[in-house]
DNA sequence: GAAAGTGTCAACCATCTGGTTAATCGTTAC
DNA sequence: GTAACGATTAACCAGATGGTTGACACTTTC
């Protein structure tokens, strides 16, 4: 799960019906007992292997932490031109969502209840060199000023990008009520919302008009 | 609160205290105790008012779902041209999600918690003719028909609007604890936020090149 | 083969949680 | 004045919840 450690099979069910729980209903939602059935494990044994609830939570809010910058760094590669850039980043980063949607709702419930634990995470980030929302937003800055785009802001652009990939999958839910269509193809509408982004961004950061 | 109900001092209270306890922990999370020591009353009181947790958190599930659209609504203005439509969307639907930040994140807690309060509430949307989503893809269709903008699709780009200008709220702390700067001066990133917005789609949506 | 270490479990406990109740207070009605 | 009524409260309750315990396997080690 996380680089350093590594987890028995009853560690790991325990950890994938924890990131379930928490994801679905917060850390305060989320029952020990109803993980404990998730794992198909006695209670004691969530106890036995991770202390208490805190730190359960702890354990898998670091993880989650990590997987979804990892996510954002896997899927900012080198490439020659910054549309081939924008063309990968927004097609990884859109499977990788998709593969993991737990992350992005546990990282979302732990951001509306405070981000205590954000905290704590970012610092990891920022000792290793590597952040990277803040190599997409480099690569944005140099991009700007090769003028291969045009001279907007780094940050704003790839909060926006990131935006445009992550928030389907947070308000999916409505979606689906409000246009069952998108529920009955899922993947072909991520497909779509791929093409859209990249068009929409080309288009909108080409340089000159 | 609702249009249709009014509300006592009391209620009132309770309704804004329970608002806020929901958006941050969810209606599990949320505790009947917390939410009766925020609005000053006894805890007894919440039930003689509200009968019980499932029905205090629909009524205010109600009420976001409702204010949600109709921020939705108030934004999307006629205008002339299609680059002031946009223009005052977003202004208004920014400056409406910063003086409503509770309903965004009750709103985005409830589809983490899988949207079952979601699908009533749809439903009150598509009988009154008033669907304010609509109502923006429908302007976004006719602009591709008149030519006024590139032939993109109507509900992603409506997607991808509402996700640039809410996203941002959902993530804050996590922003927050990366760039410190945007904490120190909010108002006036989100100032440069729409200005960002309006640019870069302007220019994304503008018809040639 | 016994000691030691690792899992595993049912039962248990203190506390918390949503919800109830019976009594009381304040105001209005007659 | 008192009956009636809504508002308010402290005390209470049953069930849930996080967490503990002591007994019991199973395997390893010497």
């Amino acid at each position: 799960m996380t680089d350093t450690t590594t987890y028995t099979e009853a560690e790991e069910r325990i950890f994938e019906a924890a990131l379930q729980a928490f994801a679905r209903k917060g850390k305060d939602g989320a029952r020990m007992q109803e993980i404990a059935d998730a794992a198909q494990i006695n209670k004691a044994m969530l106890h036995y292997y991770f202390r208490s609830k805190d730190k359960l939570y702890a354990a898998v809010f670091a993880y989650v932490f990590q997987r979804f910058f990892a996510g954002i760094g896997a899927a900012v590669e080198e490439a020659e031109s910054f549309e081939a850039v924008l063309r990968t980043f927004i097609t990884g980063y859109i499977d990788f969502l998709k593969d993991h949607q737990d992350v992005v709702r546990l990282m979302v419930n732990e951001n509306l209840s405070g981000g205590e634990a954000v905290v704590q995470q970012v610092s990891t980030l920022k000792s290793a060199d590597g952040n990277p929302v803040r190599a997409l937003i480099t690569r944005i800055a140099q991009a700007t000023k090769t003028g291969e785009i045009r001279p907007v802001d780094p940050f704003q652009t790839a909060l926006t990008v990131l935006s445009s990939c992550i928030f389907f999958f947070i308000v999916y839910p409505t979606m689906r009520e409000m246009n069952p269509g998108v529920a009955r193809d899922r993947d072909g509408f991520l497909e779509e919302r791929k093409a859209h982004l990249i068009d929409l961004l080309v288009h909108g950061l080409h340089p000159r008009s």
